[in-house]
DNA sequence: TAGATTGTTAATCGATTAACAATC
DNA sequence: TAGATTGTTAATCGATTAACAATC
């Protein structure tokens, strides 16, 4: 265990945590890797490999309990910690953030949304205020925030970035379509490019059938 | 050319096509793959080999012209061939993709929205009409729709990708956050899981300095 | 032509799968 | 106990990187 952790690993993670939640809500108490991995299409070898990266919770002869292996991934993924988040941009898609309905229950928690066009500032949206702009320097100043997401438009994207990470933003959760340039050291920023995995889509769609 | 091209190229590929499109617009008309490589933080020799796996469109001791590559990239997405999409659920997430605003400009164009609330049905989103969803298989043996924006709730995902496949539909864009289980053969699904994202964003912030 | 840079083959690296002894 | 299944090491497979001859 305590072994180095890769990128393939840390995204499948969140796959294992879905699943075992079903199997949890099914009222599955044990489950070994040879059916979790008939379940999720993966081998076995591959889930008892990941699992390891973080320490052995498993039991020979009888698998693993459904509910602590739930657990343990939750904690991994750090969703034992409430997690305190703000939204740059109050359009279509930092609506839809705001009113993701798991969130909440999964500690993610929307503490404001900050926008630039003067009628929507004032005004609440699911019951989430709206601030300008100008005011977020101040509202970083005065309230922990561990989650910036980052849904202004393409080309307000960097400059919008660059603001937050003066201002002290490790963590930002990225959906405007830019490649955006920062200090890695200084924040983490995971992309949600839309198009590009319409653009996957698309390619399918247009090569099917060839491999 | 003509090899078998990786999930892992596959899903490069926007991310070319995006930043070719950048440096059109910025007026840069050859690039070498030394240099494309260091903007997008690749090495030159993946560059080069992603490339080739369609062919060779570069030349020797001059580099790549900028609009070609992005044209012959934006054919092999199949991004120039127009797309007519609809979209399941009129909530939160179906109103942002409806008004996602690059999406007419590469293409993708929706012709209806499809949702079960009878307030909803009638009325229109962003210029879409909202249909109500017993009408959808009647809408599908009129119209020649090429994709299915699933964006309905977590349980009533399964049973309407059940009934976009049984009507034809076999190209499916998945906003669900569920495994949704289905004829490979018959229908290509995507998936955008964007819990998945943000727990990835929660993991990287609690292991942060790790590795 | 000389210099630069591709296309492509070979070498390396990492991730996935297989195998099996340890053990519940 | 015997059977099952893990944890872990070794083997395989695939993807990335390096190298270099071909050529613009």
């Amino acid at each position: 265990m305590a072994r180095y952790v890769s990128e393939a690993v840390i995204r499948r993670l969140p796959g294992y945590y879905r699943h075992l939640r079903e199997l949890e809500a099914a009222g599955v108490v044990s489950i070994s890797s040879r059916d979790l991995g008939e379940q999720m299409h993966q081998t076995p070898s591959q889930i008892r490999q990941d699992i390891n990266c973080f320490g052995g919770f498993g039991r020979q002869g009888y698998g693993y309990n459904v509910s602590e292996l739930k657990e343990r991934i939750g904690e991994i993924l750090g969703l034992d910690q409430p997690h305190r988040m703000i939204i740059l941009g109050a359009g279509s898609i930092g609506s839809a953030i705001v009113r993701y309905p798991t969130f909440p229950m999964e500690g993610f928690r929307t503490l404001a949304v900050f926008d630039s066009a003067p009628e929507k500032i004032g005004t609440e949206l699911a019951g989430v205020p709206v601030y300008s702009v100008d005011a977020l320097e101040d509202f970083l100043r005065r309230e922990t925030v561990d989650i910036a997401v980052l849904c202004v438009p393409r080309d307000a994207a960097q400059a919008t970035l660059d603001r937050l990470v003066a201002a002290g933003i490790t963590a930002v959760w990225n959906f405007a379509p830019v490649d955006l340039v920062y200090p890695p050291d200084e924040v983490v920023v995971v992309n949600v490019h839309l198009s590009d995995t319409l653009q996957v889509l698309s390619y399918k769609m247009a090569h099917r059938g060839e491999a």
